[in-house]
DNA sequence: ATGGTAGGAAGCCTA
């Protein structure tokens, strides 16, 4: 038995619905975690997720800007929001799912981007940022997860060298300063949480999953980088199946910036 | 070295 979960950066759920019907019709994943759908609860297109057989919808949603969901074929047993930095931002959900090995718990993030100014004396933006990673290294990033569990989402950080399309070019652009990137490894080495993407696809390979609107030809250009991720605790080493990074949706019409990830594990 | 695009909301903010 595997269970295939997706995460996207969408983008405004409600403009890019067809595209999201589009990739569950034919990717068919169990579970899809969303980021910015930027759309209140009472707005979000449930039906719709309804219609394609994704009966159970979770959703952490604000009006304008942020909002998580995650869509499943599958149950949950416990849904959970976390208000980070306790600003009322919607950036995070977690729901429980029932696999053939029992309990999973699974967790959507949103991680601010942090403007534009990598310095947090001049930048709130920047401070936020890093007060969100402070604020998880406390709760994901000391002791390893007390039941099998799955991190995904939109971090905003591409934490290693081969993440970025030039790791020296980037050293002071906000998602790949070493304060952040020392900030990511640090949280995702003290919880014990394995890169399930770097799993399968080592450095030195290039790897990403956002590529700028403000390109004139993305794909040539290919200035991309990694800012979505799949982390797993160490109970599911040995349930890591493999995983898809739909680079093709980047150049579908009126795409999102980000691309969908897809995480398969044996459970 | 700069400025480029996109979405939502409402006449600017965030990314």
């Amino acid at each position: 038995m595997s269970i295939a979960i997706a995460t996207w950066n969408i983008n405004s759920v409600r403009l890019r619905l067809p595209l999201v019907e589009h990739f569950l019709e034919t990717t068919q994943p169990d579970v899809l975690c969303l980021q910015e759908t930027k759309c209140p609860d009472g707005s979000f297109p449930t039906g719709a997720f309804h219609r394609l057989g994704y009966d159970h919808v979770a959703i952490n949603g604000q009006k304008g800007y942020h909002g998580v969901a995650i869509v499943s074929k599958r149950p949950f047993t416990a849904v959970d929001k976390r208000d980070f930095c306790e600003k009322g931002d919607a950036r995070h959900l977690a729901v429980v799912l029932d696999t053939a090995v029992g309990p999973l718990q699974l967790h959507d993030f949103y991680i601010p981007a942090g403007g534009d100014e990598p310095d947090p004396v001049i930048n709130d933006k920047f401070a936020h940022k890093l007060a969100f990673l402070a604020e998880l290294e406390a709760w994901l990033g000391t002791t390893p997860a007390t039941m099998p569990s799955v991190v995904v989402g939109d971090l905003n950080i591409a934490p290693l060298a081969d993440d970025v399309w030039s790791h020296k070019a980037l050293l002071k652009v906000v998602s790949h300063t070493p304060i952040e990137t020392a900030a990511f490894e640090a949280i995702r080495r003290g919880g014990g949480w394995i890169d399930v993407m770097r799993r399968f696809v080592p450095e030195p390979e290039k790897l990403y999953t956002w590529w700028s609107y403000r390109a004139a030809d993305w794909a040539a250009a290919d200035k991309g980088r990694r800012l979505d991720h799949v982390w797993a605790s160490p109970d599911l080493d040995g349930r890591l199946i493999g995983v898809e990074v739909l680079r093709a949706a980047r150049g579908w019409e009126r795409p999102s910036d980000h691309v969908p990830v897809i995480a398969r594990f044996d459970l």
